[in-house]
DNA sequence: CGAGCACTTGATCGCTTTCAATAGCTGTGG
DNA sequence: CCACAGCTATTGAAAGCGATCAAGTGCTCG
């Protein structure tokens, strides 16, 4: 934890997720309303910032650092159903109570707003609702993507894909392209992985190290991975390699 | 097919779907504007109503009937992300081309706009992109409650889980409560539940068989349901029955 | 040095799939 | 009227994949 931001007034035009975030579409005048009502928390590693079936009272973005949305049975079996990044949205306007656990998987930092300002707020700014909608519009063909394989695809593809989605995210944030290598660091234990995908985690453990064997990625230590031949990767995911139409 | 309607102005006030589409919240004036530029189509059973990477010319509401949203892969393995029930949104304002495909599992008749004067409309129209707003993130909840299905429950929570969601939302549109027996005509094939529930048509019969063995259900022919205890089912689909945030 | 944690690997079990045969129903045509 | 094709659904037997149970490794931290 070498970045935490508490002042409530840091100015959104420095802001890293400023043209990925809710506020994206938003003017200068917007822009100072919502600096108006902002403010921002820090989380650990492990804790948990909303539970399911408790009153949201706020609303955010993901500055930085990595959350889980995920849903628990009563017996403990546990299904992870969205990974929050930089720039996502956390909470529902219109809605009061959570409906998943939001767990921080590393250490965080949101961006807040008491929810009903934001509501009131989001009432008088399109910019912000249009922004919404699109951002939920995105993250409903992500979880339909995500439906697929879940359902139909078998553990080594269900791993591939997976690690597919993390060198896709990671080379559109930094400045890679997806031609050559890729390289990144695992931000999810093998048992996140495993919520992630519906396995277990011996599951996942045994498919990373079958994919290691067969070369079609590289692990250095337990969390760092190389991927020599992107396009191999895709088609172990069982994904069209050729098709235009990826996200 | 005794019910279609082809005329470009029936009346909006006299729709069966006009309290939950993405209509609900207009007001007079919107709903001319909206008169002015819908149109209805009807599909026929079995039709494919949208193809997956095919440009979209329109988007539209289900007025009747109900249709699938589909995912396919190279080698045929489907999944099915969705069910389109009468009003529901179909389409997606600000993306070009379909991600699924879209096929009408009964006839149906839809309620529809061309996309470029919707889009202008809804710029113009808060309501209407508001309550569109609502809708998608109630979309939202609803695959990724469906991730837990596909992900973590075992092939008889699944086939409970599903006659479950069917049963409700059967409730939910007829007046009845969901106190006594419930009956209802399930509107998919075996094959069409194993696509949605990520199983084989064979393990769906096997299920369902065992289900009426158990006598959690019984069944009339194929496709007649009667649920003579819903705590029962729900129960069965591994979902908490006394917790109080069922939607 | 030992406790705790994340991860790996092995052996076995069992659920779901796969392959295959059969039943029931509908519509068609001789 | 019956034979037959085509479709949906059921049921059985066998195989396979991932889960479960169980050790053991390597690392960090006190």
């Amino acid at each position: 934890m070498n970045f935490q931001i508490h002042t409530d007034h840091s100015k959104c035009g420095d802001c890293p997720i400023r043209h990925r975030a809710v506020c994206a579409h938003c003017d200068q005048d917007e822009l100072e309303a919502l600096e108006e009502i902002k403010y921002y928390r820090s989380f650990e590693a492990g804790q948990t910032i909303i539970w399911s079936g408790d009153q949201m009272s706020f609303v955010g973005s993901m500055v930085s650092g990595i959350a889980s949305l995920t849903q628990t049975m009563e017996d403990g079996r546990t299904q992870m159903v969205g990974l929050l990044l930089p720039s996502d949205f956390v909470g529902r306007p219109g809605r009061d109570f959570a409906p998943y656990d939001v767990v921080a998987t590393t250490d965080i930092v949101m961006c807040c707003f008491r929810k009903k300002p934001f509501e009131d707020l989001m009432a008088r700014t399109p910019h912000i609702a249009q922004r919404l909608l699109q951002m939920t519009l995105d993250e409903l063909d992500a979880a339909r993507e995500w439906m697929l394989v879940l359902g139909r695809k078998t553990a080594r593809e269900k791993i591939a894909s997976l690690l597919s989605i993390i060198a896709r995210r990671d080379a559109s944030l930094t400045k890679g392209g997806m031609s050559g290598p890729m390289v990144f660091d695992l931000p999810l234990t093998r048992e996140a992985m495993a919520d992630y995908l519906g396995l277990t985690l011996e599951t996942v453990s045994r498919q990373i190290s079958a994919l290691k064997r067969d070369g079609v990625i590289l692990l250095e230590g337990k969390r760092h991975v190389t991927i020599p031949d992107m396009g191999r990767l895709m088609e172990e995911a069982g994904d069209d390699t050729d098709g235009g139409f990826l996200v």
